[in-house]
DNA sequence: CGGGATCCCTGCCGATACTG
DNA sequence: CAGTATCGGCAGGGATCCCG
C-alpha cells in the first residue's frame, strides 16, 4: 500500500474515533497501542511466539525484567485474551503461558512495524545527530 | 503473511537483536516503540498525514493535549526526522510542521496496527469482561 | 516454583503563568 | 502566535521481602 493511501486511512478512522469515542482513551486503537508501548509487552508476546513457556523460563530469556513487572505483563495480556495461562496441578506448581490466536494475530502487523524500525533506524539516528548538531 | 511466519522472523530478529544490542534500550524497535507508545504522537502524526499544519491548528485539532506536551511531543518527532518544522519570519512568527518522507512511511505499518486493533477490539473487550467475571 | 505485598522513586504528563 | 518556565500529581517500573 502507498503511503498516501495509509494516510488516507488513517484520516477516516481517526475521524470515526472522534465521533464514536469522544472520550478519546476509550478508542480501540489506543488499547493496543498501550502494549506495544508498555515496556515489555512485546518481547514477552515475540518470546512465546514459538512455544510456550513457563514463568521461569521467561523470566530467565529476559533478565532485564522484574518478577513483579513480568507478573503484571503476564497479568495485562492474559487480562485481554492475548496468552492463555494454564496452571499444572503439579507439586510444586507449575504455570504455562502460551499465545493465543489473537495474541498471535498481533504478530503480523507488530512485524510489520519491526521490520519498518530495523529498515529505518539508520535514517532516525543520523537525523538525531543532525538535530544535536544544530544545537537543539 | 501468515502469524506463524510472521513469529518465526520475530523471532529470528530478536536473537539478533540480543547480540547485537546487549543493551536492549538500544534495539531499534524500541525506538519506535516509543513513539507507538507514548500518548500523543500517532494522534500528531495522523493529523499531519495529508496536510501540514501550523502549531494553533494543531492544538485545536488536539485538544485534549496541553499546549507544553504538544510541543515536546513535536521536538521528539522532529528530533528523529519524522516531522519537519519550518519557521516563516511574519509578524507574527508562524510556525509550520509537516510530515517529512521518513515519517510518511511509518504511516504504513502504523495503519496495520490500527486496523488489527479495530478488527480485534471486540475480542479484547470481551475477553476483559470473561477474565473480571471470573473473579480477577 | 510462581507469585503476592510493600516501599520507593523517577519521569511523564498536566495546569498555570509568563515572553519575544 | 508559538512557544518557555515552573510547580506538582501520579502511575509505571524496580528492589526487596514474604508466602503456599
Amino acid at each position: 500500500m502507498p503511503a498516501r493511501e495509509a494516510a488516507r486511512k488513517l484520516n477516516e478512522s481517526c475521524r470515526t474515533w472522534r465521533e464514536q469515542f469522544p472520550d478519546l482513551t476509550s478508542c480501540p486503537a489506543r488499547d493496543v497501542m498501550d502494549y506495544i508501548g508498555a515496556k515489555w509487552s512485546t518481547l514477552v508476546l515475540i518470546t512465546l511466539a514459538q512455544r510456550s513457556r513457563r514463568f521461569g523460563e521467561l523470566k530467565r530469556e529476559i533478565p532485564e525484567i522484574s518478577q513483579r513487572v513480568l507478573t503484571q505483563t503476564l497479568r495485562d495480556l492474559e487480562q485481554d485474551g492475548l496468552i492463555s495461562r494454564t496452571v499444572f496441578p503439579t507439586k510444586p506448581p507449575s504455570v504455562e503461558y502460551s499465545l493465543t490466536k489473537l495474541g498471535t494475530s498481533l504478530l503480523i502487523p507488530l512485524w510489520e512495524l519491526v521490520s519498518w524500525a530495523n529498515e529505518n533506524h539508520d535514517k532516525i539516528r543520523r537525523a538525531r545527530k543532525r538535530f544535536k548538531a544544530a544545537g537543539k
